[in-house]
RNA sequence: GCCCUCAUAGCUCAGUUGGCAGAGCGCGUUCUUGGUAAGAACGAGGUCAUGAGUUCGAAUCUCAUUGAGGGCUCCA
């Protein structure tokens, strides 16, 4: 398995080709700033801010390099290479320089200048300089407002006092162009809309999404906790593991109904089978290998697919039996560096509803066909509607010709849309064995997670030697297909806990009803219909404690429990409940079967709600 | 890994210029016996992350370590 847990952000862009210059270049006339569509307004009252945050942070600090700063999706970001480390009064200041220049209301203009002229504007600007040798053209863009100079390629306000709302929000470090062996620089954030409203509108919303962080609801529901006594690996409390048991049974029932062959493997390996499979040279850094006391080496297992090939290898496979889909659940240990954890959707130790198939390779695209079948089920299943799809192509490093990969993605691409969805390109992200569907969602912040995966493989049946006998009873090399639907069970939950905000459908609650005695005389009875409830391998919790009934209702809502039965004199006396549903309504006296037949309906048919 | 920030009760957080460790929630006990989102009183609970240092004195200042949070191309 590739490296499916790595995250990346949204790459689509509107303005990937926004190259136009403003009237001052001499090319053709553009219409007024206020005559430009809505969309390209924003794009440029941030590309404006950013630069001048730049003049701000030039006022404040003479001797600042500055670096790039372009428009992002909730506003701008600039980065720079500075004397001392930002505080965030540094970041008053800095906003409050940058609302003087507003307030000036110069105008922003901008011409092509030849590449010599741009090397003497910038002298002393080493980022700048090195932009300048990178650009292919003859010319490059310039832009001033006031005392203020940048390399740019356009796309401005017609002056500075048309920015709209913005408020810089944070800094953090960033790596020059993004890489780790080069200068790490001051990264300032902004948000910026066009009006108060909207800003506050999204400040709002980043509060909200603080309100659904899984690693919020992980705690106050008790799902799980992650603890410095192990970094990146959760500890599934009761109810955590009630959720992670009740996924894996949902996908183990597929597997049922697709045709796959659930295996169990070991944890631990002689590092050989990973020489093998080439990820104990490419992946070294991120396995856990250690040394045993009789000196041999040692590693636990990072992914499935080594195992699942050498188990393959074990025995002669004819073509009649594929195609061989070996799934697995196993738990999976990789060595992240401790920068990137979060929560459960970046974590060391994980496991995915894991699956290999080997086939014929003119048995790929039905494979891919029902593999698209199953993952669009259970996401349907689950309420997950957004889903962003991409292919992610050929990488630097790969193997294979360039050919074998160009039809292996157009392949995939055919596949996809024949399943409907649009799907996006990510040239340059596939695994260097082969191309890639991803499938990704969203938390609450905004974030794209990657989730289900499906990837060819065009190196591992090859470096494992694995064959199959075909009609023509001579050896041939199978085809190999990865895939996981939910992928990494702790990223799906950390994603899903966040879609849900701890609402989860009745067959996956932790506790599907909330028994609620009215007075302590009313607990035996409470406990029979617990009794009752668990008879019919539903998920109850008798609230026997000493509080007022309105209090464990409060409770009960609190911990997002689906179904609340008050039970009073009146209940006890018909062998009823009172049913209240999490979503706030009274559904009044109901005979206890009935309820029992209810609950187990909207279980057994897995309904969202 | 790197940059910045942070670490005080189970949780959320106060703690002033260095001078006796605090609140709310939760938890326990007792009282209350109730009809659809918080009944009341009392009580327990701390190696102020860990280790050094400065100081008469450190939760507070310095350094290191560990962990956590934000971020590390959405490319002039």
């Amino acid at each position: 398995m590739a490296r499916a847990q790595g995250v990346r952000y949204d790459a689509s862009h509107p303005h990937a080709e926004h190259t136009h210059m403003t009237a001052a270049s001499g090319a053709r006339p553009e219409p007024p700033f206020a005559e430009l569509p809505p969309d390209e307004q924003l794009f440029r009252m941030r590309h404006s801010a950013a630069h001048v945050l730049a003049e701000a942070v030039l006022q404040l600090f003479p001797d600042a390099k500055y670096a790039i700063g372009p428009p992002i999706e909730h506003g701008f970001y600039y980065d720079f290479d500075l004397p001392r480390p930002l505080t965030p009064d540094d970041l008053h200041d800095l906003e409050a320089r940058m609302r003087a220049s507003v307030a000036r209301d110069v105008p922003i203009t901008g011409r092509q200048i030849p590449k010599d002229e741009a090397r003497r504007l910038f002298a002393g600007q080493p980022y700048k300089l090195e932009l300048i040798d990178d650009i292919a053209e003859p010319t490059v863009g310039h832009f001033v407002h006031g005392d203020f100079q940048d390399l740019c390629r356009g796309g401005h306000t017609e002056r500075t006092g048309q920015l709209g709302a913005f408020t810089l929000t944070h800094s953090a470090g960033a790596y020059w162009r993004g890489d780790e062996r080069r200068p790490m620089l001051q990264r300032i954030y902004g948000a910026l809309f066009p009006t108060p409203g909207e800003l506050d509108a999204y400040l709002e919303a980043v509060e909200e999404a603080g309100r659904r962080d899984h690693r919020r609801l992980g705690r106050e529901l008790d799902l799980f906790h992650l603890d410095p006594i192990s970094p990146g690996s959760p500890f599934y409390h009761q109810k955590g593991a009630v959720l992670y048991n009740a996924l894996v049974d949902y996908i183990r029932d597929l597997y049922l109904e697709y045709g796959y062959a659930e295996v169990i493997t070991p944890q631990i390996f002689e590092t050989e089978l990973f020489k093998t499979s080439g990820h104990y040279q490419n992946f070294r850094g991120d396995m856990f290998i250690f040394t045993a006391a009789d000196e041999r080496e040692l590693a636990v297992k990072p992914m499935n697919c080594p195992g699942h090939c050498w188990l393959y290898r074990t025995g002669l496979h004819s073509y009649r039996e594929l195609p061989l889909r070996l799934a697995e659940f196993s738990r999976l240990h990789r060595n992240e560096r401790s920068g990137v954890l979060h929560g459960l959707t970046r974590v060391r130790s994980f496991a995915q509803d894991d699956s290999h198939i080997f086939c014929e390779p003119a048995q790929v695209a039905s494979e891919l066909a029902l593999f698209f079948a199953m993952t669009r089920r259970v996401y349907d299943s689950l309420g997950l509607t957004d889903v962003a799809v991409y292919i992610a192509g050929r990488p630097e490093r790969y193997v294979g010709t360039p050919e074998d990969w160009s039809a292996a993605e157009a392949q995939l691409e055919a596949a996809v849309r024949a399943e409907g969805w649009d799907c996006g390109l990510l040239p340059g992200e596939g695994a260097f064995y082969g191309p890639k569907v991803e499938f990704h969602f969203k938390d609450a912040l905004g974030r794209s997670w990657q989730v289900g995966t499906i990837q060819l493989d065009m190196n591992m049946p090859e470096r494992f030697g694995l064959t199959y006998i075909g009609a023509d009873g001579a050896e041939h090399r199978p085809a190999m297909l990865h895939r996981a639907i939910l992928g990494s069970l702790e990223r799906f939950l950390g994603v899903y806990i966040e879609h849900t905000e701890g609402r989860f459908p009745l067959w996956l609650a932790p506790v599907q009803a909330a028994v609620i005695p009215i007075a302590d005389r009313h607990l035996p009875y409470a406990e029979e219909v617990g009794a009752a409830l668990r008879a019919a391998r539903l998920r109850p919790a008798v609230d026997g404690s000493s509080q007022r009934m309105q209090a464990k209702i409060r409770e009960a809502q609190l911990q997002k429990v689906p179904y609340m039965l008050v039970v009073g004199d009146r209940e006890a006396a018909e062998r009823a409940v009172a049913v209240r549903t999490r979503a706030g309504g009274d559904l009044g006296a109901m005979p206890l079967d009935a309820l029992i037949a209810r609950l187990a309906a909207e279980r057994d048919t897995r309904a969202v709600l």
